[in-house]
DNA sequence: GTATCATTAAAACAAACGTATGAATTATCT
DNA sequence: AGATAATTCATACGTTTGTTTTAATGATAC
């Protein structure tokens, strides 16, 4: 109890911005409701991190770095007990998104709170978060793109890249978790709701997305088409 | 060239917002960008639309009546060719999302100013738009999903009202568009990318949807599990 | 043409914003 | 203990925010 010092404004003050950005997103955030949040002087935050700016990036990074070794981890890890054969992509999945959802159950990691901010986040207009985020995400979608390159050759490259953009979509979705659209009616009456929405989300959410990355190729219409109404 | 009075104003204005609304958010976006940008005064705002917040809601209700209407119009007319019997998933998918990915080519009625911008704004944090985003849905959610319901009757319900949830969730992240995590490395080179990227979309993301709802369905572990670990 | 209404204009409002300052306080080290 | 550095504090700065106000301008009807 002596060794605890001011790492705890700075914790304390991470915590409440993400709380805050969640809930409000970055620019309906201020400062002093940071601050006040956190019961801490309005000026720590700026002796802490300079600006509300790096705030917001060192609220990410504390999480995506660990986020984003993990998966790079698990990767390294199925591929060595591949022993040089293509990955299924199953695996590929649920090493990217999967590790992602287990975050949901591990609050010292964020918990649903960061899960929510980061889905949020993915669609945030403000250009510095975008290319903040573009950078943090390089390297580990990079790896996880050949990865499954290598484990549906026969899918033309461009086409696995736009698969993955849809199910990082769907994803964000899931996970930001707004019912924005209040999709449920009377369905909850069919299933006990409140226990296993969490616990059954992720299997759910998996085959969905191994249901459209596994989907019969498009058919494209002629080139230079303009219309596209008739059958 | 007589009959044009204040109406353009308030066009103008929408206009306006409609732009800045998709390029930095509503908190993002101030009441003087937007009246600058429109060329009219400051208080044309409020003098039109009574507040920041209600101008947001008109931005939106003058698209999506005529879009929820259209998609209403749609899934009455492919019922009614079906005499009684019920739809194929992928006509309910194309009347829900089909509808909506084509007003991208349609100029007047937002195209992708307004796609973008309702991608967008599916997470946006505010309270105040994801109620009335709820209430403007309402409707036609629920006919869209009844549709389903019948079309897939051996699916449980949940996991239909999951999967359109997912559904709405790629396909927002593909319109919003932001390149928020860079996906594309070298793959441009492999097609002649600025031709036909919005062309191609539309087939792909189809195909996406369709391989995600008609997924094998998902197996749960024993309820209960706290551990979701082991294989 | 004059009265009546709708719209636009310029200016001001208080409140909230992110940030900076300088003194007070606390911890660390010799 | 005393010096030095790190942190917290109250307060103020200059902008910018959404909204309001009052006057000027435009159109429409009698």
């Amino acid at each position: 109890m002596s060794e605890v010092r001011n790492i705890d404004t700075r914790e304390r003050i991470l915590d409440a911005a993400e709380r805050l950005f969640m809930a409000h997103g970055y620019e309906g955030t201020s400062m002093r409701q940071i601050t006040g949040d956190a019961a801490v002087n309005l000026a720590a935050v700026n002796y802490h991190f300079g600006s509300k700016e790096s705030l917001m990036q060192e609220v990410f990074r504390r999480r995506l770095d660990w986020l984003n070794e993990e998966r790079l981890r698990v990767l390294d890890e199925m591929e060595r007990a591949a022993a040089g054969k293509p990955l299924k992509p199953s695996q590929i999945v649920d090493g990217f998104f999967g590790t992602l959802l287990r975050l949901a159950d591990d609050d010292q990691r964020g918990g649903i709170v960061f899960l929510r901010l980061l889905g949020r986040t993915h669609t945030e207009p403000s250009e510095f978060i975008r290319t903040f985020l573009a950078d943090e995400y390089a390297g580990v979608m990079e790896r996880y793109q050949q990865a499954l390159f290598r484990a549906l050759p026969d899918v033309p490259r461009a086409e696995i890249v736009w698969r993955f953009h849809f199910m990082l979509g769907a994803t964000s979705y899931a996970i930001a978790g707004t019912d924005a659209l209040r999709l449920v009616a009377d369905w909850k009456i069919e299933e006990a709701d409140t226990v296993d929405r969490n616990d059954r989300l992720v299997p759910r959410l998996m085959s969905f997305l191994l249901g459209g990355l596994r989907a019969p190729l498009p058919q494209f219409k002629a080139a230079g088409a303009t219309d596209s109404r008739a059958a």
